[in-house]
DNA sequence: TACCGACTTCAAGTTCAGTTGAACATCATC
DNA sequence: GATGATGTTCAACTGAACTTGAAGTCGGTA
């Protein structure tokens, strides 16, 4: 097995030893250490890290990684099963971001042409105002229906 | 001008007073005061909180949407000029935004057919090894090509 | 063997976007 | 005029994801 040093992994995986040693406080990571009590990590780190990168891409939090990590060995490389798991999930994942992201822009592209300033159906621009029963937030923004708040503004 | 005091913006923004008070110190709401010290909101500042937390869907921080803000009137409704100059800059971070996510996923796609366990040509997974030439963070989901992180891993 | 860069721990600090609490004032109603 | 909901300020707290600093140790080269 080939052991980096924290210095290594921060250089190669392109984080600080600072974000590293955090990892490994939230079990994200783990090292064994030598005589000296320096950590050294197995190569598997690189993508362990990397994983954890682009799950934060994807939105999740360090707990959240930190759960879907735990299920995947330390020292390997995860196997073939392992990344189907992670990558399935992360995609319907991004596939509900990237829609949501779509319909607020279609949303923005509506109201560029509606002249918006006084009219009661716009709905980006739709202010909790009159929807205050349906919870905190900007209601439309925050997933009810257009319908649901049709303003009076 | 009909004047809401602070509870009714919360109710009908759908946020917490705190956070129109906070929003306040941070400029970017402003209100005049009663004789008892207490303030009073026009009512255009519903739309100025519609605008913040669609400003913050968007992703924007606080700061940027002051930014943004402070070339619009506090007590009058945006002009449909003011709101095309926001919405068309929104709209082209949100493109923006969107491009890079569904970019993600298609690594992702096409990562869950490649095996990519020992794969050099994994895209989503080529970590920042090999490419720590070129700065911080895992270098493929950050921007740079993917040719330019061609893996050893 | 001396040196220096890379490493160690631990506590404290940072930024963002607010929330919470204490102690007090105001406003609308009975 | 008393009561209670709503308002005020200010300081301190939250939590996420780290970073920074201090004080000291390790490890590879001259």
């Amino acid at each position: 097995m080939e052991w980096l040093t924290i210095g290594q992994v921060a250089d190669r995986a392109g984080v600080a030893t600072s974000a590293l040693r955090f990892y490994e406080t939230k079990g994200l990571i783990a090292s064994e250490r030598t005589d000296g009590n320096q950590r050294r990590y197995p190569r598997a780190t690189l993508r362990r890290v990397a994983l954890i990168r682009a799950g934060q891409e994807v939105g999740l939090s360090l707990g959240e990684l930190a759960e879907a990590l735990a299920t995947l060995p330390h020292d390997k490389v995860p196997t073939k099963n392992d990344w189907e798991r992670l990558s399935k999930s992360w995609r319907s994942r991004l596939d509900s971001q990237i829609a949501e992201l779509v319909a607020l822009r279609d949303e923005l592209s509506d109201c560029i042409g509606c002249g918006c300033l006084s009219l009661k159906s716009c709905a980006i621009f739709n202010p909790g105002d009159v929807a205050s029963d349906y919870g905190t937030g900007p209601r439309y923004l925050l997933g009810d229906s257009r319908d649901a708040v049709a303003a009076e503004v």
